[in-house]
DNA sequence: TGAAATACCTTTTAGTTCAAGGTATCCTGC
DNA sequence: GCAGGATACCTTGAACTAAAAGGTATTTCA
């Protein structure tokens, strides 16, 4: 039946959409350039990667959304719910602890 | 078109196996088991992900690869190749950039 | 008026990883 | 002497993620 496990390295765009949103809401099209800053260029997540996951959080509870128009334009702000703190505490220790792994692998003959 | 970048976060699987085979040559089911001893149970590959990354490396050049009997089991060493040697230390580049970016970002209101 | 930026979104494709299954040998205990 | 578990190789099929590209519409500014 082959009930897959979620890919071990996956969940990072999630990861980073929930810690960004946790400090403050913000629109999608805003958290888009928001990562490449934040993570000073060494990610950059396209809208068909942020829109997609935002919506699946969205439709599970760890986020709610809010319509503002500014100017003529729409946008969606999001917030993090005590669902999604849950969830961005989880995918703090999964990334903990994977960060952790590959780190003591490195280290094996390297340096010290 | 779409020509798709390989997933940013990708290559942990490849990265863990070129690291342990740059230390020593190994086999497959070796292999298995040291990566979860090495990362402390943080990362644990099945055989499915193992068996087809070796031969893909082996197939585009990083790795080379002998038999050995030993009792009456066979068993494939692998040995990295000096192309191996660049594409650890891209992979190595590469993860310590996406592991910086998302440090980075998980520092953002944390404790401190 | 027309190009670039803002802002939303979806669809298609590609790539990775997972679980499971399949073969065969060896060793241990009974 | 044979059953079961560990060793050792491998492949297949499904599931999931993320990448790229395209699509709409508005605003701003040159």
């Amino acid at each position: 039946m082959a009930q897959s496990n979620p890919p071990f390295m996956s969940g990072v765009p999630e990861l980073l959409l929930l810690q960004l949103l946790n400090e403050q809401e913000m629109y999608g099209y805003e958290l888009v350039r928001s990562i490449k800053t934040v993570t000073r260029d060494a990610i950059s997540l396209g809208e068909g990667v942020i829109y997609p996951v935002l919506h699946s959080l969205e439709r599970n509870g760890s986020l709610k959304s809010k319509r503002k128009a500014v100017g003529g334009r729409t946008r969606v702000y999001y917030t993090l719910t005590r669902k999604g703190g849950a969830r961005l505490e989880k995918l703090q220790d999964d990334w903990r602890r994977i960060q952790g792994g590959v780190a003591t692998a490195l280290a094996g003959s390297a340096n010290a």
